[in-house]
DNA sequence: CTGAAAGCGCTAACAA
DNA sequence: TTGTTAGCGCTTTCAG
């Protein structure tokens, strides 16, 4: 007499389980069980009759009690430094996409640009909730004195490796993109440069100015004449370099910006200080950003493939999760997309200077 | 000699299990699961012996395990029509931020605008792998003739309620602001206007032409000399209107587009080909998204309090989730934000009006 | 091809 | 305060 399903009188609805399917069925809860998970291994006539009883009963397989047994979720955690921030968006809606596409789920972790937030997804990651971590910060989640990557879990990165993880990675070459600005720049006749930096210790900034300097160099500039302001990716930082670039008797005539969002907002400050760009100022930022096409003067910038960059980064993870070897590291072009922001610089200025 | 705890000589290491945690402090798996639950139900030496147990072996519960006992998950469904559009990126931080602070999780249902994606949710919802449901879309997911709703969990909507549904919403009042838009326009002079329409079956965008609408008639304004485009909410729709208004001859002196996407594109549409904005068309966009405020001019907006409309829906749900009984609806300010892309129509736009 | 049985790791009565 | 026990709902050997 034991495990006989009785129907509880409580008010909460009980929905089916597999026992349920199983009587209405007349089998056995495994042969419920392999008529989903592996139907070949089932009669017809058995087969038949489980699936008329779980359209009668409405049954639909618990997850919680399938991944204690099957021990995975089909889950993905997915790390991203900060969700509002719009150049971000692009890559989770590839990342979904991928996902979505061999049945598996996605849970964010969002760390809003702040490390306390990251012990949180460590214990995710070690409570067994996700199968696997893809994660956009260049920064390994740790917690408790124990890394995220130590859980063992398959895990990649996009848009910037974490150094010393070698983890797998989906990026762009930061280095060889900002290489051809500099060439863009310099070949439009400008002298005098500006960067604008991302946060302090940021890799992919630390790559992007090695690589504009180096441009500059060997096109045979003087780095002497590069400014330098700090910036954090975002828009109020690229007001504020304005505002000091205003505030300037000496300027540059082009500007390399790390973030179209940082570029985006010196543009917005100078420009409303009577400052024309491009004829005054020639403007370049990086990311590609969808509103980079909108701003007024359009933004020349280094553009991502932000959609691919999701999707490959997934498609990266996926292959380990079903037993493959994917490559260490996939860099994905990343376009010089020249538009208004970028000219040469006015006569005068040029006069200024050889004079 | 049942249950004793083999170390298997496995490569794949098998994390530390409560069994092990037990073994260790020299106690039940019970003592081991309260001191995690409710400590005040322990002794201290008991917690004590079992809180270094845990720090040696490095144990993390499993929460499969727990899920499928305990019947809850911690995590919540975040339904978003479309993860790449920058209006909802603000509502997710909102969310997640207070989803975060009570201790859940957020797992995005991004239904890429695409209704085929419904059923995989509406299965995550039956499949028990989630405790509640917050939607930002206007539909109902269904799937095999059943409803979301019905699975009995907590849900609530966020921007819009899902009509007939009875779901508590946090949103704006569209129709109230749409009026004020309406007041705005007609109080700086205009009498010709046109609407930029949202996708076709929109509720919001049904409540803000309404509202528009009557705002006109109360200030005397003949609805005959209204012009309509239609539009999805995004940018390319608002260029495509902004074609079909400069073809137009007899054009309207000020816009209302029921998105900050659309009236962007109309205005960058209209302004490419020389009409100035406000000077000669006023625009006025709905959303307030952080772009409104970078573009040439600064687009006046209604402003959806987007990080506010995210936490509040998710304190709404989780008062759901702790038993409480929240307010069937709640409705948050929606102030118009009077930037620079509106103006007084042009005296000789007026003067060829009145002649 | 099918069923019985043994858990996955944890929590919650119930006794002690 | 603690331990024992009985599962949560499912999958997966192992026999048959």
């Amino acid at each position: 007499m034991k495990k006989t399903p009785t129907s509880t009188g409580g008010s909460q609805r009980r929905s089916a389980t597999i026992h349920d399917v199983a009587a209405r069925a007349g089998v056995s809860t495994a042969t419920v069980s392999r008529s989903l998970a592996t139907p070949d291994l089932v009669s017809d006539a058995a087969r038949k009759r489980v699936t008329a009883a779980i359209k009668a009963t409405g049954y639909t397989p618990n997850v919680a009690a399938r991944n204690l047994r099957a021990r995975r979720t089909m889950m993905v955690l997915v790390i991203v430094p900060n969700i509002a921030n719009a150049f971000f968006a692009e890559i989770l809606r590839g990342i979904d996409d991928e996902l979505v596409a061999s049945g598996y789920g996605m849970i964010i972790g969002n760390l809003d640009n702040k490390a306390e937030r990251e012990p949180r997804y460590v214990d995710l990651v070690y409570s067994g909730q996700v199968d696997a971590v893809l994660s956009m910060s260049a920064r390994m989640p740790a917690a408790n004195g124990r890394m995220m990557s130590e859980a063992g879990l398959p895990m990649a990165t996009i848009c910037s490796g974490i150094p010393g993880s070698g983890l797998p990675f989906v990026m762009v070459d930061n280095y060889k993109a900002s290489l051809a600005v500099a060439g863009h720049l310099v070949g439009l006749g400008h002298r005098r440069f500006g960067y604008i930096h991302g946060p302090a210790d940021n890799v992919n900034d630390v790559e992007r100015r090695a690589g504009f300097l180096a441009g500059l160099e060997a096109e045979g500039i003087e780095l002497d004449d590069v400014s330098f302001w700090h910036g954090d990716f975002y828009l109020e930082s690229g007001m504020a370099a304005g505002r000091d670039f205003l505030a300037n008797r000496d300027r540059p005539t082009a500007i390399f910006a790390t973030s179209d969002y940082m570029a985006i907002g010196f543009m917005k400050e100078v420009g409303g200080a009577g400052v024309r760009v491009p004829e005054d100022i020639s403007i370049v930022g990086f990311d590609g950003i969808e509103f980079s096409e909108v701003v007024t003067p359009n933004l020349t910038t280094v553009c991502q493939p932000r959609y691919e960059l999701g999707r490959t980064g997934a498609r990266l993870l996926l292959e380990r999760l079903k037993g493959g070897t994917p490559p260490a590291g996939i860099y994905l072009d990343a376009p010089l997309l020249i538009r208004d922001s970028t000219a040469p610089p006015r006569l005068e200025t040029r006069m200024r200077r050889s004079g």
